[in-house]
DNA sequence: CTTACTGCAAAAGCTTTGCATCCGT
DNA sequence: ACGGATGCAAAGCTTTTGCAGTAAG
């Protein structure tokens, strides 16, 4: 059962390679990310790391956040009227779809997103680096409490 | 003179049918979008209005573009670190270029985002009713600036 | 040992809300 | 006149920051 351990490896190694510690805290936290993928608010990791941690602070998340953020180990999905989203388990971008009654998120079976990232880069005239690609409905649970 | 008023009326028009009034300031925050390609913050139109009515309150910028969302007469583009933007030239969902240096937005030379919607939408196991498609870079100025 | 991390509390930034007054319709 | 709109100020929410103490490397 030494498997899934590639992703908290990965991310433990290249926030040492920053300078970064590794403090026990951090530690579970990056574990958590890595085993999470339902792309978790920072509330909702500091929830699930209380019985571990009790004393644990929600500033801490944030910055552990902040550090994977800078080393791109981590996606940061923002919104203004909820808590942000991240996906520390596919850090590059990808598309999402998020459910509008839940609040869901997830990683659909994404299809040709190469070629249409591709075209729109090209015809932009800006020089792209990145980009969010965001579905907005209902997910399949809430489809099924509304019939649709 | 009087072409370009086509959006303009259309959003008086929607919000009365929807039961709002338009007072002079609301009728003034609505031209100001229509006329704005450059998808302004709430508090640029605040800015841009001042002149035009010094007791203006931010607030009622706000108001305002609560009621054009509930119209569907208005997009917002939403961010955590930094000011929503708006589009009420084109309110339904199209792709945009957001500078990372400048912050400007704005509306690519969009090519087969239809195909490329109706992919995602069959595959995702949602019902999708909205997207949001943004790509981040330097835009066109920028890229000067620094020679890329 | 040096310097980053932790937890707490306060601050910051944007958007919303409450309220008295004003004004569209 | 009725009920929505305005302006001001206060509240709300999420995220960030400052600081003193602690601990990673």
């Amino acid at each position: 059962m030494t498997v899934g351990n590639t992703r908290l490896d990965a991310m433990v190694a290249h926030l040492r390679r920053q300078g970064h510690r590794i403090s026990p805290q951090r530690l579970e936290i990056l574990r958590e990310l890595a085993g999470s993928p339902d792309h978790p608010t920072a509330e909702a990791l500091h929830r699930r790391l209380l019985p571990r941690f009790p004393a644990m602070s929600l500033a801490t998340v944030y910055k552990t956040i902040t550090a994977l953020k800078q080393c791109g180990e981590i996606l940061e999905l923002q919104f203004s009227d909820r808590e942000n989203r991240y996906d520390a388990i596919h850090p590059t971008p990808h598309p999402h779809c998020i459910c509008v009654e839940c609040g869901a998120v997830a990683d659909p079976p994404a299809p040709d997103t190469e070629r249409f990232v591709a075209s729109l880069v090209e015809a932009s005239g800006y020089a792209i680096s990145s980009h969010r690609l965001d579905f907005f409905g209902l997910c399949p649970r809430c489809r099924k409490k509304h019939g649709v």
